[in-house]
DNA sequence: ACTACAAGTAATTACTCAATTACTTCAGTA
DNA sequence: TACTGAAGTAATTGAGTAATTACTTGTAGT
């Protein structure tokens, strides 16, 4: 009969995933840089030289947290942009999808923009930086693909700039959680999502094919077990 | 007859401003965050305790990257709005020359964004992001400005949203920064700048209104003497 | 030329923090 | 039940770094 005491010893997976998730949420509201293994241990209930047993330096817990944000993120960017088996959706529903996914995944881990904004700073190619490119490669790849489906079927202005394109769509994301440093308030992004999409949408799509786009672009937080 | 053999001695004013140049500079090839005393010291010729005759602590270095940064910004950025008295610019012009001086201001300031990253990680409201919460402050209400008299003049599409629109624009400059950050060559800002800022205008511009702005947006590198 | 004082130096202090070490404890297995 | 190895602890090490101190040097002004 083990009254479930939290149990003094965990298995390494344990103690890595429980790690991973107490980084990132750390960095949800203090900056990665000052994060240390001092915190990382306590917030899991262990000391500081136990944390060495799980990972075998401090940037390793950083390359694992950017791991474990760049399947969960891009999965579920994928998964948005699919749509239902039953109702594919077309390229410009499907830029609008990932759009709001990718805000509610931010509002759902706040942590991520700080650690990848933390990893950027670095001008050398550490490995750290490494994965956040790859990272930012695949999210503009899936963007472009939509872009490109689009043009396809005529939905895009002629002329109009992919590279450009997808660029301020990562921008527009941008300025939302720019918004949401300043204010602290990372809710905000949920309201001022849609609006801020609606313009970009206003600048790459035609006339005719604005009036296609199946619903504006609302955001469902969420819920937080 | 002294050959200028710099001077061994210089007064305060002269090295606060040295250390502020230095700290822009080393910060366009590395994290602020890495950037010591020490540092700034060897960058202008001095030892490492040196530094604290001219200023009481780091900080208020930064503080001083910060006021100088602030300062040479938006009182260009005023200017890029306002044109020249001959010829004072049109609300959507204005905002074209706004988004162009900062991109050229970014390429000319590297370290710029960098410092700016680092401070907004910060959750609590240290000095430092005050700072640069002001700042982005002021450059909010210049962008909102002109999109208000472009919508007095009925430049704008009918519901346009100003509070997104000044939100998209600031997204676009940092989809522009990230673009930068991941590549490691800043001046592909200028190459992508016109193409974004066109798509942006055209999510805000009614149909009528973009045949007369002026000209695209090209930007013209400062002259690094 | 003398002096006062601002600017500079070299060394030290006080502190933080990642990583290591030597030792201990617990859980599963034979 | 004894054994083994993984997980944990507490203390220590060593590197890094902002700030201070005691002392020296250059320069501007009478």
């Amino acid at each position: 009969m083990e009254l479930e005491a939290r149990p003094t010893k965990q298995a390494t997976e344990v103690r890595q995933a429980g790690l991973v998730v107490a980084a990132l949420e750390l960095a949800a509201h203090s900056n990665p840089n000052n994060i240390t293994t001092a915190d990382l241990a306590r917030a899991v209930g262990i000391t500081q030289g136990a944390v060495f047993r799980h990972f075998a330096s401090k940037e390793s817990i950083w390359l694992a947290v950017l791991d474990w944000t760049a399947q969960t993120m891009l999965s579920r960017l994928h998964e948005a942009a699919a749509g239902s088996d039953a109702s594919p959706r077309q390229p410009l529903d499907a830029l609008q999808a990932i759009f709001t996914a990718h805000v509610e995944f931010l509002i759902a881990h706040p942590g991520v923009p700080r650690v990848i904004f933390q990893e950027l700073q670095h001008a050398a190619d550490t490995p750290l930086k490494v994965r956040v490119r790859d990272l930012m490669q695949q999210y503009r790849m899936l963007v472009m693909t939509q872009l490109q489906h689009a043009k396809a079927q005529g939905l895009l202005r002629q002329g109009t700039d992919l590279q450009a394109a997808s660029a301020l769509f990562l921008g527009a994301v941008q300025g939302l959680v720019m918004q949401a440093l300043f204010s602290g308030q990372i809710q905000n992004m949920a309201t001022q999502a849609p609006a801020i999409f609606e313009i970009y949408l206003r600048g790459i799509a035609t006339h005719e094919a604005l009036h296609h786009v199946a619903a504006k672009a609302a955001i469902h937080p969420e819920s937080t077990p």
